[in-house]
DNA sequence: ATAAATACTAGAATAATGTTCTAATAAGTC
DNA sequence: GACTTATTAGAACATTATTCTAGTATTTAT
């Protein structure tokens, strides 16, 4: 094997391995030294190549937040109303975060701090998804289907509540995963930002 | 100085300070050493009455909770209308989040890993809390005021869209303060769990 | 094909920092 | 006033993330 592929599939082992400890403890919970051995990794490895323990967390946030973003332009950009474009989004959030909810319950837990570098690449990315998001949004404000609201409203009426749930559902506290009830949270958010038109 | 009087002095000066270390960089990253000179504290002395770092987290914890509690239901109960009450409960948050940032993204944040001791306190506190909000839901659902919903989605429903917007504006990432925006936020949450009569 | 440069691995040593422990002190109680 | 208990103090300790130096493999350039 090169070590190009040597090298990526050790990175990959100890993101999955982290991931796990990541989610099951915390990240200040986890020790190092057990991903280490979990991974079978040097301490000089992992330090190259991840900096430190936050690294970790980094490429594991960057990474779901790009799947999660180019999947959510999948599931919006088809939809040509603003009520199926709305739903469609709250029911990707519940399935998303249904079918993988290690990786959700990472992002949503809020734990990691980025540093400056990842902050700016984090915000190169969502630069892109945002203006997408954008372009959907505009005719259905102006055709008034859509509330007119201050730009930085939208996220939380929308997914607000989904992510709640979510938060609720992943700390162990209710039966029902976000799918199961994906619809009622759908209807929800259409409600709380359909026009008046 | 009665030695009462000392202690719950020391104790409080010890959770303040806390507040603003954790509430500007985190549990994780908040050196003790820190708190201990900034608030006047030996080493034995905060772990005599702390246990440990994270019992200071606790019991803010613990503390920001029971005052939130208490207020919500001064603010919903006298409320006679469904439409009233969910609109209470949304501006309240707002209000509440405005006023105390500080304390306010310590309690969002999730930091705070609770012991099971404290859990146990939390959930009896809860309880009590609980069951005065569930009294006054039950007739509004029965009348048809309020959509019939399972009961874990009453609350992400209501108060979903507040608290993201309150993190997003408690990061730094947008001006208006949820006390700002508290009617558009209000409106969008009676719209979601408004009943069909 | 060989040499030079680079990327990567290894793990012992280090440093930072949360926590424990023993002793001393002060307050409250009988 | 003696005794018990709660509290304070800070040096010693233990844990654990990280650094550092040296060595090895792979790629690149000539």
């Amino acid at each position: 094997m090169s070590r190009k592929n040597q090298t990526s599939e050790l990175k990959s082992r100890v993101m999955e391995v982290a991931l796990g400890h990541f989610s099951e403890v915390g990240i200040e919970r986890t020790n190092v030294s057990n991903i280490l051995t979990d991974a079978g990794c040097s301490v000089g490895s992992l330090y190259h190549h991840f900096g430190n323990k936050e690294g970790i967390a980094e490429a594991l946030f960057i990474d779901g937040v790009n799947q999660f973003n180019f999947r959510l332009l999948e599931a919006l950009l088809p939809r040509r109303t603003a009520s199926t474009g709305i739903k469609a989004i709250v029911i990707f959030c519940c399935e998303w975060v249904t079918d993988q909810p290690e990786l959700a319950g990472f992002l949503l837990s809020r734990e990691v701090t980025l540093s400056d570098n990842a902050k700016l690449e984090l915000r190169k990315m969502d630069r892109d998804f945002g203006q997408s998001i954008y372009d959907w949004f505009v005719p259905h404000v102006k055709s008034g289907a859509l509330l007119e609201l201050p730009t930085s409203m939208y996220v939380p009426l929308i997914c607000g509540s989904t992510l709640e749930y979510s938060r609720l559902w992943l700390s162990g506290r209710n039966n029902r995963s976000p799918g199961d009830v994906a619809s009622i949270l759908a209807e929800a958010a259409w409600q709380s930002v359909k026009g008046n038109l």
